[in-house]
DNA sequence: CGGGTTTGACCGGCGC
DNA sequence: GCGCCGGTCAAACCCG
């Protein structure tokens, strides 16, 4: 997956024109994240859910230099790093494998289950994996990376004038994760926040370029 | 019926 | 403890 972060860094020449954070093109564009500083694991867990949106991509800004369109992202994929970094080399642990309960588990009350749940859930967040989160302008909240999505949830977080969404891959074993909700402070902006490594293949292609252009907002001068 | 969403309940972590 | 808050569950609901 080397390839990844070169092909990535590539396209950085392409896009910043200006310093003005405004016209950063598209997502992805620019500096994003120094593999170099971080586990291997990491590496593995970006490329993982980046080629959702990577695929293609350079294809794609050769096609919009050719359009002379500019969408609008105003986007420094953030890294939120997790403060217990030292779970690290838990990353690659699979935890995907489906929890069977067994047959032999009869005491098959509710409470049983649920406290099995429970456990998991613990074990889980003790090993949270790092998350990354995308600006990107756009007037659809739901943007399509190219998996299937099941909403799980979804909550008014303080001082947001709007609600953020939960959502699941709904790969049957895969635990991936994303949040998505959109900024008070310019309400043209939604972010995204990925958690999680997809344990399977992209469900359908994204090279579509023509459906990417209608979800984000665009320029046509220039 | 099989998949998705909605939405209030619930739960655990955290600061006080 | 207690209350707040973010995240999740799950029953109800929706829809082709
Ligand atoms: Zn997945």
């Amino acid at each position: 997956m080397e390839g990844f972060s070169s092909k990535f860094s590539s396209s950085t020449n392409s896009g910043s024109a200006s310093s003005s954070s405004a016209t950063n093109i598209f997502p992805f564009d620019g500096d994003y994240y120094d593999h170099q500083h971080h586990h291997q694991n990491d590496g593995q867990l970006i490329n993982g859910m980046m080629t959702t949106m990577m695929m293609g991509q350079q294809e794609r800004l050769n096609q919009r230099q050719r359009l002379h369109l500019v969408p609008v992202v105003r986007s420094q994929p953030l890294l939120i790093d997790d403060k217990s970094n030292n779970n690290n080399d838990y990353l690659s642990c699979n935890y995907n494998h489906h929890h069977h309960q067994n047959d032999d588990d009869k005491s098959n009350d509710g409470a049983e289950l649920k406290k099995k749940k429970k456990g998991i859930a613990a074990l889980e967040k003790k090993i949270r994996k790092h998350r990354y989160a995308f600006q990107t302008r756009s007037q659809v909240d739901i943007l399509d990376d190219g998996y299937r999505w099941r909403k799980y949830g979804q909550k008014a977080v303080k001082n947001n004038k709007f609600p953020r969404s939960y959502y699941r891959c709904t790969h049957q074993g895969c635990n991936v994760k994303k949040q998505v909700q959109r900024l008070t402070k310019d309400e043209g902006v939604v972010v995204t926040t990925y958690e999680g490594i997809h344990s399977h293949p992209i469900e359908k292609s994204t090279d579509n370029f023509e459906h990417i252009l209608t979800q984000l907002q665009i320029y046509t001068s220039l």
